[in-house]
DNA sequence: CTCGGAATTCAAAGTTCTTTGAAAGTTTAG
DNA sequence: CTAAACTTTCAAAGAACTTTGAATTCCGAG
């Protein structure tokens, strides 16, 4: 039962190592990434001396390509080193071990862009609205007073926005930030 | 073209609408959410008067079922009020305007319930750790060297999970936060 | 070079998540 | 009560996303 491969530990540790991994995984997936991603990290993060892509695989039960996209995926992100012994043919891998500093890449490069795409988007609907003529017929200004509400609307959002974006550049600065600062609702 | 029964509103104003929707859509949906909460919620938010759900399926071309289910998930999130006129038939609906609020609920119930279900998690495994006995017969020491590096890294993990609450914690009660009490990293 | 182990790629299979639409359930005006 | 007007439910179809594994490429030792 032991006496494997690379089959250290004990079969509860071991359990209870794969629970971890799991757990992470899904962390990792309700954030946006892939779940494997989660579960390999967690494995080399716990591990004491680096991992080859197949020991991973052999751990995790995944696919040998599986294996390989997730991890240069997690490299891509910096969550993952990539070393290799000389001499020995195989790469091996190791946790970044600074999670505070991988959130903040992430926040930097992919949040971050997130905002700022919806920024854009909002101002490319200001603009549309803006170009609206005005007054139609005699259909009662109705029009006129839906537009002049969506066009608030619309600013408030933007300046959500904004606020949003200064918070996460915020956080990626290691700045504080305060919540109270948000100058939400109006009047439903 | 227009003239259609809701159709109001020039056709850019209506597309721009439809943009901002399906980007909040987007967005919704990356932060866990359905996609097309977000889109019925913007509609709703841009709306100045509540739609009823056969104004909300007809602009956003979905099935009354898929409509209803999405606002009910919405209404179960306070993000959107279901009132109704008296005299008339149907359902009203009116988006949450205060977008903190909400985002401070879904903090509240549902971040905050992963993290402590995480703690839980690596609260089991550092127990099962400590269950195991010590000491093989004589393979050297190494495998008690790794397990006290596993608990070292999980003992780490719980640190961080419980600074993540406390930061949760703040930000749903509106208090500031401050990264850079954040203790992480150790020796990779 | 050449060989063989290892990594990568990617189409296809598999899985999960979404959306639909028809049937069942509610509600209220009459 | 009844019927019309909605709403809700849910099985099934469809779409999106994941995972696999075989073929290919890469790389280093000899």
């Amino acid at each position: 039962m032991s006496g494997e491969k690379a089959g250290r530990g004990s079969d509860a540790a071991l359990a209870a190592e794969l629970a971890v991994a799991d757990t992470i995984g899904r962390l990792m997936h309700f954030w946006g990434f892939k779940r494997p991603m989660g579960r390999l990290w967690t494995v080399l993060y716990l591990s004491p001396v680096p991992l080859s892509a197949g020991e991973l695989g052999d751990r995790l039960k995944m696919s040998a390509g599986g294996v390989s996209m997730a991890l240069n995926e997690l490299e891509q992100w910096g969550a993952v080193v990539r070393t290799w012994q000389p001499g020995r043919r195989r790469d091996y891998f190791q946790a970044e071990s600074n999670i505070w500093k991988m959130v903040r890449r992430v926040l930097r490069d992919r949040e971050l862009t997130l905002v700022r795409e919806f920024r854009a988007t909002l101002q490319n609907a200001e603009a549309s609205l803006a170009e609206v003529p005005a007054t139609d017929p005699r259909s009662g200004g109705d029009q006129d007073q839906e537009l002049s509400y969506k066009r608030e609307r619309l600013r408030r959002l933007a300046e959500l926005a904004a606020t949003g974006e200064s918070l996460l550049a915020a956080l990626v600065a290691g700045r504080a930030i305060d919540p109270s600062t948000i100058n939400d609702e109006s009047g439903s």
